[in-house]
DNA sequence: GAACATATTGAACGATCGTTCAGGTGCTCG
DNA sequence: CGAGCACCTGAACGATCGTTCAATATGTTC
């Protein structure tokens, strides 16, 4: 009973970013209350704006989380050979492990809360740059004899569909376009 | 003097209305106080209460505005042709006048309260079936021998890539890539 | 002009919010 | 042992929230 009660223990701080990041999908910005993340994480109201200086930042810590999970999308497998690389990764944001409503809508909420607020604007903004930055470097590796501005370019246009399979993924499941746009998705970076 | 004042004084329920999007279009759901809106439209508190029950019907009515914004963009334009009316359709979506920040911030905040309130999320659910067949009967008069189900195939296609455009530009305007994209639109809707 | 419905106001209510703070627990180190 | 430190608690504060309501203004009807 120890080594569960110890897990369940440790790392208060995590559990509180967790429940900020659980609320957060499921009721939306309103619903990320210092007093209901306390609850949620089961611990005591001061604690959370002790390990978090104010709700500002925790939602912030919050955000970069995502951001996380965002880059891992187009971290280059390098066990595969580089267009298999590509491929994995384009087929990677149709995966279900990725194509939860929790994660969905977590995206969904960081995008509207960087058109409120500026701080998270910017946060928002890097973790967009980085990801077609990842996605540009991908492509260029399986297709090198294309210009970098080439690359960047699809990267951009897979983006877009990327972002509205995403959307549409999470407003209301066509199973069936979304593997459509994932082909597409292919077609544009791999053509010649 | 008196028209003046009078088109400022009439409809204080509309200017309520329009308030209440300004203000959840720049800052979010958590900017739309009924203090705010008041404040934002020039009446009293009291007035927003009275004219709408509650703030959920505030918002309520707020969304369904979007809704008609939305469904405005694949209205037929009947003095075309079939298959420029079309094109006309899916190059409104990149048109200036509805690429607004305000109009995709809107769109925007909309789809998140989706995520977090049942009620929201059936009348957004609603507004994109409209759009989708809206989308759908305009490429079967263009193509009348495509059968229904291709032409709603197509439909969704480009609600998909249209989503993330409308995204995009959003987040980090990119002219190009989303000229690129309404190109694609119309190939996969004109395709033979 | 009296009666009436409609529109409008701002004060007031209890609830909840973010933040602060004095205090309490458990641990380490000299 | 006790001083020091990191972790943790819940009460308390003032601000703001959504909602209600009595009072007033405005316009229409007989």
């Amino acid at each position: 009973m120890r080594a569960v009660d110890a897990e369940e223990k440790v790392d208060r701080q995590a559990r509180i970013l967790e429940a900020a990041l659980r609320l957060l999908s499921l009721q939306g910005i309103s619903g990320v209350s210092m007093r209901a993340v306390a609850r949620e994480a089961g611990v005591s109201l001061g604690l959370v704006n002790y390990h978090y200086e104010d709700k500002t930042s925790l939602i912030r810590a919050a955000l970069h989380r995502i951001e996380e999970q965002d880059i891992a999308l187009v971290e280059p497998d390098l066990t595969l050979e580089p267009e298999e690389r590509l491929r994995a990764a384009l087929k990677r944001v149709a995966d279900p492990e990725f194509l939860t409503t929790e994660y969905l809508s977590l995206r969904l909420q960081l995008w509207a809360l960087a058109q409120a607020h500026e701080d998270f604007e910017r946060i928002n903004t890097a973790a967009q740059r980085r990801y077609r930055a990842g996605l540009a470097a991908l492509i260029h590796a399986a297709r090198p004899e294309l210009s970098p501005d080439e690359c960047g370019e699809r990267a951009a246009d897979i983006d877009v569909i990327q972002n509205g399979l995403w959307l549409t993924a999470l407003l209301g499941l066509d199973r069936d376009s979304i593997g459509r746009s994932v082909r597409r998705c292919e077609e544009i970076a791999l053509a010649d």
